[in-house]
DNA sequence: CATAAATTTTAATCCTGATTAAAATAATGC
DNA sequence: GCATTATTTTAATCAGGATTAAAATTTATG
């Protein structure tokens, strides 16, 4: 109980700190932005951070199971609205790109995992594994409904995925863009997914 | 003419620390590598280095120098070697997959890019913009000539990249996985680009 | 072999940036 | 307003890592 209050009460600073971290993170790279740059980011000095998190590794620590809970999330809603193994493809790709473009989301720094310390560093591996491995599990399903060409469920796992960690790399634009992104980028990377030659005529499923 | 001796003369010890350092930036970024790291991998000293390069900088313009060259010696092959737009977008991923995924292969740390000086990021950065909108254009070939459904080039080419560049993530294997990577990719990667139903079936060309 | 050039190492130097402790300031409950 | 707690700053320490200069070693070449 004592938790939850605790919580609200740092949540405002401490969220724009987790988020100021994740964004220098991504330019930067962890070893590339040092305290000082997220200080700045805040109006702060980098001594400041230490009353939030333990060091800076914790800083990137933190943003990783932020990032994982959001991708969690983006997972669930995808199962419960999808029927198909394809609309769930479909939908988790656009839920988590959603994520990757939104300006305020908080964080994509998939890199940076050997910054990590060992177990946390193992943490999220584990965490990570096990999205990938829900995600091709949700292929998998597509193609045993035929909803989904069958395919090398890994490879395009990570296909899928690769295109969509790498969106912060090159998307630095506003919102409208994010919004474009959004919309767009779900089509492109499911384009490929469907079960090839189907005449394209009344579609009696 | 003393520049080609030389060169030759460099050749062997200058490639293998450029390819040790690419795979170092690979796997803990620009920052995150010591010049002791590198060293390491040749069984030299971290002062060495300097005998082959002015700074840390230099280290990874070269790697990109090397990269660029690369990627664009895939381009004008796949130009080269495909008639259709989407024959040459195949051909080129499937060359620079190669690249990426082979174990040889020096370089694909597009990430790091900030770590550049203003000069050497603007001339990376012109040369990967330049990279790009060549890919794009053979694209929008595509699309003209009927081999490659209408889409958003540009956003289309972003995540075919980005699957790409993120390879070097999550493949670590050795030079079998490289090679069924490279073949499985280009396909995976290009089904989405096929004008609508087509029969996916051996493609007699 | 002897000399010059090439390559690498040793041993500083020097700076950046993480981390800490103590002090100062702001906020809050009484 | 006072005492306590929350938040931030100042100032100092400290280590790691880039860089350099000089010395040592290896290699080529006459």
């Amino acid at each position: 109980m004592a938790q939850t209050a605790e919580d609200t009460r740092f949540a405002t600073q401490r969220d724009r700190l987790l988020k100021a971290a994740a964004r220098c993170f991504n330019e930067k790279g962890y070893s590339g932005t040092s305290l000082k740059d997220v200080a700045n980011h805040l109006g702060l000095t980098d001594a400041a951070i230490y009353y939030y998190v333990r060091n800076k590794e914790q800083l990137v620590y933190q943003c990783y199971l932020r990032a994982a809970e959001l991708g969690r999330e983006a997972l669930d809603r995808a199962l419960a609205d999808g029927t198909t193994g394809f609309e769930q493809a479909y939908l988790y790709i656009r839920y988590h790109v959603e994520i990757m473009a939104s300006v305020r989301g908080p964080v994509a720094i998939m890199s940076e995992i050997p910054s990590l310390q060992p177990e946390h560093r193992n943490e999220v591996l584990a965490i990570s594994r096990r999205h990938s491995r829900d995600f091709e599990a949700i292929l998998s399903r597509g193609i045993d409904d035929g909803s989904i060409a069958p395919c090398d469920v890994r490879m395009t796992g990570n296909a899928i995925m690769g295109a969509i960690n790498w969106i912060p790399k090159w998307f630095h634009g506003d919102a409208d863009m994010a919004e474009q992104i959004s919309r767009g980028f779900p089509d492109i990377l499911t384009r490929g997914l469907r079960p090839v030659p189907q005449p394209l005529g009344p579609d009696h499923s």
